[in-house]
DNA sequence: TTTAGCACTCTCGCCATGAGAGTGCTAAAT
DNA sequence: ATTTAGCACTCTCATGGCGAGAGTGCTAAA
């Protein structure tokens, strides 16, 4: 498989069976591949072909007298060699644009939407995980009195993460010192990152010091993964496909999308940088994730580079249709990156 | 089935039928029932006592030499006569306790642990909404300029609910400019409620009139039910239930749980108040919701009656240990009860 | 009223059977 | 040197028959 170079008309029936594959699900033989795509060669050719193909570890057959069916190695080699990459229609391009501007302008909306346009594109799961900056850097802090002792404490960051908590004060403190020492503290902090930031000042009363002691966790938990933050939609999706009729299969789908553990290491690990124009093709598990064996995944990084980057992407069956998963995946991430960085820039 | 009342013995042996084949998930037939739990009646007797059961809908066949399975009307009966009503053992209350305290003192993350408790002791897939205010009233408005033209406007509700909504400007305005809108319309519409709110107001400049524009549109939204803003946990679970093993049945449940119309019509139609400590079980659609027609749900509102109130609940089997998750349900809806009211008075 | 005994019914797993699909190979055709 | 027609071969899958097993309902005795 190493040095193999197929020739034209193999990549053609290559390229014919994964389309006869993803379109029916089912293997399929020499004579079907003939007819219904009307080649001009004859079903033995094809068979010889095949042949050569299933040596090299692109086809093979479930059982003797069976079609042929795809490989991993078979759709890793249509998707890095022989695959074109089309844009996303153009229409559709603008439809969602536009969705995402109607929208509420927040990065909640915006990864929710993003989730719900992934799914329904690509009637697989989506899944969305917010950016996380690699290096939060405080920019504001509010402190509101809402009622008594119950304090709402705002934490603005550099690239327009918002973190917000409820604290309750063992005893009620007046709005204007409230805010004289959400000011203090912002003078403080200022532009720190979670390592840089003071944990305790000389100038800073009781108040003003729980309150940096509670700024800190925040700074630092916002470096960390939380599932909390991932948008998932479309599990439906998945379990419509005929491989997950046994329902064994389809446990593992929900369990790679809900057990945070297993999400954080997947995406930690699988987006390196790739040659799709950022977008990353996991073909079922890649011999790394056992629990991804049936599944292919689409991902892609957004944000802005070195600043706040999140993931998103689409999990379905091996049997996917690439093309059109990826050119969706890498438009929305796309979009996405825009949002984000006007955001962080206006 | 009106008015009949069963016999001590009848409705021991509906509880062992129910209880046992919810242990093994298929009929149980009358010698078995005697072995099992050593009944020292004939299997012959239970046999007849099975027959009038079948007869009034409580038990079913399969066919004709299976065993007997619990009918929804059965499981009903069960729920609502036969079973006893434990509290959750202590040591896990106090374990699930510890788990609130210990988390953030907000609204997010006591819904998100709430659904990681009720998926983990029920072994069901679980979901939290949001407390809706019934009527949301303003409370407090703040602007904080970010960089440049971008402006957070943060939203705070009476209840402890706090919108936030990242704004763009057409041009910079000066923080302290913000500020004075913000405390101004903050005095404007101070504790009022969607309907009761100005739409305009002739002391406000252009900037301030924009402000209200977005505040009205939070409000109202505020008040409608949002997808969005549901927690679920735990689908794998259901998925692993032996009678979902074919996929069909699966993918209804991820069906309820994913589409929003119909996730809502079902919360807000199925919320009457019930006898059993404002738990609610639905067994088997009820006739009435056709996806749910192979699950049950026990649901529960908390929060503060008249003033904001969120569901929270269980999606299972039909086949489902109801008594352990009634608890487990009524419990946690407590415990959110008085965390939500907490924040309210406090 | 309960129970032992028994005939009866229905499912399920097993096996054999045959149609159908698809292959690989060989030998002829291009 | 390819390509293709022809054909024997293999394997799956749907079908039907068969027997074991489980559970029942009924009857008659306790």
């Amino acid at each position: 498989m190493s040095s193999f170079e197929a020739t034209p008309r193999q990549k053609l029936i290559l390229a014919l069976v994964i389309r006869a594959h993803i379109e029916n699900a089912r293997p399929v033989g020499s004579k079907w591949l003939v007819e219904n795509y009307g080649l001009d060669i004859s079903s033995a050719t094809v068979r010889n072909e095949m042949a050569v193909l299933t040596e090299h570890g692109f086809l093979h057959q479930p059982h003797t007298s069976a079609g042929r069916a795809p490989t991993e190695d078979g759709y890793r080699y249509f998707v890095t060699q022989l695959m074109d990459h089309h844009d996303l229609p153009s229409a559709l391009q603008r439809t969602i644009t536009h969705q995402f501007y109607q929208a509420r302008h927040d990065m909640d909306s915006w990864m929710r939407l993003a989730a719900t346009v992934l799914a329904k594109q690509s009637k697989a799961a989506s899944l969305v995980t917010a950016p996380q900056s690699l290096q939060a850097r405080f920019k504001h802090l509010e402190l509101l009195s809402t009622s008594g002792r119950q304090v709402l404490m705002v934490l603005v960051l550099m690239g327009g993460v918002v973190k917000q908590q409820m604290l309750v004060l063992a005893e009620p403190v007046a709005q204007d010192k409230l805010s004289a020492t959400a000011e203090q503290l912002t003078r403080l902090c200022q532009g720190k990152n979670a390592s840089e930031m003071p944990s305790l000042s000389a100038h800073l009363d009781d108040l003003g010091q729980d309150i940096l002691t509670l700024v800190n966790e925040e700074m630092s938990v916002s470096e960390e993964f939380q599932t909390g933050d991932v948008y998932r939609e479309g599990l439906a999706n998945v379990l419509a496909e005929p491989e997950f009729a046994e329902s064994d299969a389809a446990r593992n789908a929900l369990k790679v999308l809900e057990e945070k553990p297993l999400l954080e290491d997947l995406l930690n690990q699988a987006m390196m940088p790739s040659d799709i124009g950022g977008v990353q093709v996991l073909i079922g598990g890649e011999g790394t994730w056992e629990e991804l064996r049936d599944f292919s995944m689409v991902l892609a990084r957004y944000g802005v580079s070195e600043v706040a980057t999140g993931t998103l992407g689409v999990l379905g069956p091996i049997r996917m249709p690439y093309s059109r998963t990826i050119s969706t995946v890498r438009f929305v991430s796309q979009l996405l990156s825009d949002l984000v960085s006007e955001t962080l820039t206006e």
